[in-house]
DNA sequence: TCCTTGCATCGACGACTGTCAAGATAGACA
DNA sequence: TGTCTATCTTGACAGTCGTCGATGCAAGGA
């Protein structure tokens, strides 16, 4: 048992609650649009584990403005994180958001493990 | 819509492609509603491994047609598949839909079996 | 001090979403 | 045939979302 994530086992196995269900909606939602899910798998797969935000708003044909919108929303998601560095702002996963929607979605080939 | 398992390594390894984000970001948009996660986990954790819509209704708040309209949603997302069966209608939800999802969040624990 | 660069915020706009009431449709049964 | 039940579809509405241009702010350099 890497983590004891009582909340969420994978939902094969048990129905959510309505409040776990809306918290976990919004990380579901935030990655629920094009950009913000390649934002996340570029800062995710970045050298380091994390990235700038220059080196990520060459990669898209949206301004820079609605990166900025688009970090935020992944931000206020709880799925990444972010410091500034001098000049430059860089931001990083949260790998243990993934990890949660992870199990959550884990089918019976490898619930074994749950067998709590 | 066809499954491919391969086009979804864990996004901690490779960043996602244009095509794939589009596609893998509009099964996540279907999950990032409160009602439509709790109805797939309804559904999936449900006996047999499929409810019927009159399973479900009587769990939310909301009115029948728009249960209706969020089992549409996630269908037409490729999340679940529903078939008719005298006077009700059985949904079930597409294991490998949620595989795809699985391995792409996997972070740096459960990559080893990612050969891709 | 002023200027430049990197990034965030603001305000506005069209497009999309979640919800409901009302009506339509499909099957079971008499 | 007709009626009843279970479910889907339609049309409408308020609210939210993604996007942009303009602007603001922080840090570094001349």
């Amino acid at each position: 048992m890497l983590q004891a994530p009582d909340c969420c086992s994978p939902m094969v196995r048990e129905p959510l609650g309505e409040a776990d269900a809306k918290a976990l909606a919004g990380m579901f939602k935030a990655m629920g649009d094009p950009v913000r899910l390649r934002l996340l798998s570029l800062i995710a797969s970045h050298e380091g584990g994390e990235a700038c935000v220059c080196d990520l708003t060459g990669e898209f044909d949206v301004s820079q403005p609605t990166i900025s919108h688009h970090l935020r929303v992944l931000r206020e998601a709880g799925l990444i994180d972010c410091e500034r560095r001098g000049t430059w702002v860089y931001y990083w996963v949260l790998p243990a958001a993934l990890d949660r929607l992870g199990s959550l979605l884990s089918t019976s080939a490898s619930v074994a493990t749950a067998s709590s």
